[in-house]
DNA sequence: CTGTTTATCAATAAATTATGGAGAAAATGT
DNA sequence: ACATTTTCTCCATAATTTATTGATAAACAG
């Protein structure tokens, strides 16, 4: 099995090394994360194979980290349920995970459904590149480049990005990109957004000088077009 | 956004006017009820398009009022519940709630949540494009098209010609106008409109020199015509 | 013809966005 | 755990875009 990094998060410690135990020796690379706000990140930061995510978790909880983590990737992600009938309620939720498993788990149970899933998601791959022109963003190396060139992007400017060219010609409001790039549990300053929106465009300049890729809709928001 | 019209249930009257007022804000009409049992009967009478219901409140309890609740609606519902671990419980009640957010939430977050449950709820979405003969007016890309070609239009142009054009042939006075593509205001001199329409118009006519697309009815208003 | 309504113009006011940079926060390496 | 680096957020202010208004001319209705 080719060398595949999981993200295990989970609170309870005793329950992780296990899950990372039992991984770890079926090949997979893996890391730890106890919280909900953290593993939002490190899943933008590091794209991940797959998530075994557990519900109860300290802050942000499992259900709204899936659906954050849906806003900016399709990675597999594996709820961990404390009880069999939360499966079907979580099922009407619509949170956008591939499968459930409920507790107490077998770590073969696991690893078998961890693979089950990561062979299940490879063949028909959704688009992870978004192709526009000369730009190409690649969500799996979680990479942009320019006539082939890289650009060198931040998390936000990435995520940004990612925003925007999911819908070419289409005008976000600042709070709208806010939401979809930090998820809306944050309380922050509609500003913000033109300081990412000033470097990445300062970045995307630097190899598309005379186009103006990002352009700004006066009282309404941001576009990108090609 | 139309003007729908949310229930909030929560007796912490501090919380309630925060949601009261965010939600306003958001565009949405907002009732406040401070008990479960004057809840179900709103909600009866009042069908409102989402309720906001806290899970602790005096007299009948926000898990009962769901269930009462469904006997009769299937009106969204969003509970607001004082702990993540709540959620778990609830989870495996099948109360019948479309989502569930916990305390202390943000209000952004709120009204994120408020919009996709109901985005979820509506059936079909409205059509976001208005046609009219060689015009094409996008709300999503906020852009109007005259036989292909874009107009350049400032805000309030693009905010008057939306109102005219969601109702060809209607006539509009000054003051309608003003009212809906302010909303606020109500200082504001009528003849501001002229002026907007003077720059609409000149606008219009660069791709459309024949025809009066934007037409003065003498003592009444404007209205637009294909 | 006369009073009223609308059109146009351009100066000024108001609102929005761009930008640079400082300090905070987060991630990373040791 | 600590120091270093990177990234994020926010603020001040400059630059730009849009809105408003009043004056005046033109069009309209009776």
């Amino acid at each position: 099995m080719a060398d595949e990094h999981l993200l295990v998060v989970e609170d309870e410690k005793k329950i992780a090394d296990v899950l990372s135990d039992y991984l770890t020796q079926a090949g997979f690379t893996v890391s730890l994360i106890d919280n909900g706000e953290q593993a939002v990140v490190k899943i933008k930061a590091s794209a991940p194979a797959l998530v075994l995510l557990d519900i109860m978790l300290p802050g942000l909880d499992g259900i709204s980290v899936c659906r954050e983590v849906r806003k900016f990737s399709d990675v597999p992600i594996i709820m961990l349920t404390a009880r069999i009938e939360e499966v079907d309620r979580l099922l009407g939720l619509e949170i956008g995970a591939d499968d459930y498993i409920c507790k107490p788990f077998s770590p073969r149970e696991v690893v078998a459904r961890v693979k089950a899933v990561l062979r299940r998601a490879r063949p028909g791959e959704k688009p992870q590149r978004l192709v526009a022109g000369p730009i190409i963003l690649d969500e799996g190396i979680h990479q942009v480049t320019v006539d082939g060139a890289t650009l060198d992007l931040t998390p936000s400017e990435f995520g940004l990005f990612h925003v925007l060219m999911t819908f070419p010609n289409r005008v976000f409001s600042r709070s709208e990109l806010l939401d979809k790039v930090q998820g809306y549990r944050y309380d922050g300053y509609d500003r913000t957004i033109d300081s990412h929106i000033k470097n990445l465009r300062k970045k995307i300049a630097q190899r598309l000088p005379d186009r103006e890729v990002i352009q700004t809709i006066y009282g309404v928001g941001y576009r990108f077009t090609i």
